[in-house]
DNA sequence: AATGAAACCAGATGTGA
DNA sequence: TCACATCTGGTTTCATT
């Protein structure tokens, strides 16, 4: 799979900062004919170099006002298949990720309050068996938070 | 700012898995009218309850094939300002949260390799002055990521 | 708040160049 | 890749309830 060219990532840069961009305004920024555009955004799918558009939701507006990490430790090895398909079907569970370190896994967690997170540990992450040790942290605040990917190389870049 | 009521809530988990649901669809699966769903979308949008619509891209296909967890730590307190001056215009980094816990901020940051992730660490964080510690941790795998919030309590809420 | 109809506009498609 | 025309279908508005 190439990977896209200047034009293709100026679009995606467009598409990442709202997902509606109409494709003449997008012909207009990259100086292409909107059939062209058409060509490349219907590609950009099909590759599946955009893998989606959604809809962002404020999570305050849904009273979810509490964001935690939380480390998952275990030490034998039949707990990682029944952990995944637990956190997998979970929706406060937004991210598990593999991580190299003291821990075997990430997890980021977006709860009501300190009693909603004291739920899902006790209901969700201690009810998978060989699950030894978890630490949290608490998200204070998020100065960033975003999806957006870089579509061109930073300055510092090698 | 009102809760949004339960057929706002089935709008929205609609929109978070397909931004550009058609609105006659929408209608059709919550049981209204299409101008009653376009007013709907159209005031969560202005409520600030939905904040955008975004392709998602796949971090793979731009080349972005490391992900790395980034814990920043220092003792002085002006270095807060100078950090998140220059993290909130680094699209290298993905999300940056003020944590609980021994370290002061934790960064999610997307590269292409551990040469960048070399280059990030030095060119970007170490050129803050007074950041006195990083652990950084590398994401082997992602069995989850998404950022769809949950519109309805889990089972297990109190 | 919800509705149906009408008006408007964007996306998709096909042609020839 | 483009310009153009066209078709289809979605979005938005409005008068009404």
């Amino acid at each position: 799979m190439a990977e896209p060219d200047a034009i293709d990532r100026r679009l995606l840069a467009l598409l990442q900062a709202d997902g509606r961009t109409p494709h003449a305004e997008l012909a207009r920024v990259v100086g292409l004919a909107v059939s062209s555009v058409n060509e490349r955004v219907r590609k950009l799918g099909e590759r599946g170099v955009i893998t989606g558009v959604h809809a962002s939701v404020s999570p305050e507006a849904l009273g979810l006002d509490l964001l935690a990490v939380v480390f998952v430790g275990w030490s034998a090895p039949d707990v990682e298949k029944r952990f995944l398909d637990r956190v997998a079907e979970e929706p406060a569970v937004l991210e598990c990720h593999h991580v190299t370190g003291a821990w075997n896994y990430l997890l980021k967690v977006r709860v009501r309050n300190t009693r909603m997170l004291e739920a899902f540990l006790a209901a969700v992450i201690k009810s998978v068996d060989g699950i030894e040790r978890t630490e949290t942290l608490i998200v204070l605040s998020s100065p960033k938070e975003t999806a957006t990917l870089a579509t061109d190389p930073p300055a510092w870049a090698g």
